[in-house]
DNA sequence: GTCTATACAAAGATAGAC
DNA sequence: GTCTATCTTTGTATAGAC
């Protein structure tokens, strides 16, 4: 089970979290991995179907790492969240890299439409996982039930995605652990 | 009066703000602007230089407009802020572009060195600024004096941009307006 | 200053041998 | 499945005429 399928997957992820979707070529790829480019074709017929099934490989990985922190942290929803934000803070260690679906965020207009479906999915799968978070920590009086739970929602993922973009082009990820600190400071006080 | 300058500037300006660096051409810049290819060279021999030129004068020109609220606002740092708020909002009119910078930081370490140069003293303008307002607010006590002011300006900048990026990934540009809101209510709570 | 023409490299993609 | 070979288009960039 070398995999070549999941090693060409493994390559491109990487390429596109630090150079986006346009910069990247199968030439890039064919390097990394060791096969011709022509090979790559032979998996993924055309760029747009290679990055839609990075993208929904990455969809899925999430999606897991969710459910493994949902059985471990059961009903300690602030840890819930916590587990989330460190996702986010893993890129400490790669600074030139970001997540997947905000490098290809920044390119949104110029992705094929397959692809754009794939990014719109991760973002709704994060926006309804935030969400759910945010209806328990209101109906536990541990966030102000007054305030209005989607808007919240979308406003922790704009500002996790925001402070990795700029914290990468600013040479200082820290900006990331900052972001995840302010974030849950003020919804405990409002 | 050489016009031709600036025609290309506003072109590739606007085409920089929806698809990004690495996704355009001097052949989309000669559709619009109605000149050919080789005309554009004779003005910015390498695609780098156009670019650096394009954020180079997109820095002045929102200078400019800050210089232009501090001269209507004198000492009302919140009408400042909202002044600051509000260049972000302009973009839901036209739901494809984001900051010129927002979208060049997507794709930061494909940009030639000159343009992540251009790039990087946009965010430091602004970090600057923002910073400079944080003080005068906590100064005056309606920012509580105790926070962090350089951690707080950059979740401002990081807040906003991600904002930007996944409003228009999502189609919902609102989410700047929300952002901005939870922001100043957060800045009053804290 | 703007054009035509062109050089040169890289890209995405396909055909067909092995 | 992976390769070589090749096609076609596009991109950046330059030379030189007008």
């Amino acid at each position: 089970m070398s995999g070549t399928q999941d090693r060409i997957l493994d390559s491109a992820m990487g390429l596109l979290q630090s150079r986006g979707y346009s910069a990247i070529s199968y030439q890039d790829i064919s390097d990394e991995v060791g096969i011709r480019k022509a090979s790559i074709h032979y998996y993924f017929p055309s760029k747009g179907d290679l990055a839609k099934a990075v993208v929904h490989r990455y969809r899925a990985e999430v999606q897991d790492v969710i459910k493994q922190s949902e059985a471990s942290r059961g009903a300690d929803y602030w840890g819930l969240l916590d587990d989330y934000f460190h996702a986010y803070l893993i890129f400490e260690e790669e600074p030139h890299k970001i997540c997947l679906c905000g490098s290809l965020a920044g390119e949104y207009p110029v992705l094929p439409e397959a692809v754009q479906g794939e990014v719109d999915g991760f973002f709704a799968d994060q926006l309804a996982w935030i969400l759910s978070i945010m209806k328990k920590l209101q109906e536990a009086s541990l966030v102000n039930p007054e305030a209005d739970s989607r808007v919240l929602s979308g406003w922790v993922l704009s500002s996790m995605q925001g402070s990795l973009m700029i914290g990468r082009a600013t040479g200082e990820m820290q900006r990331v652990l900052d972001a995840k600190a302010l974030l849950i400071a003020s919804l405990k006080a409002f």
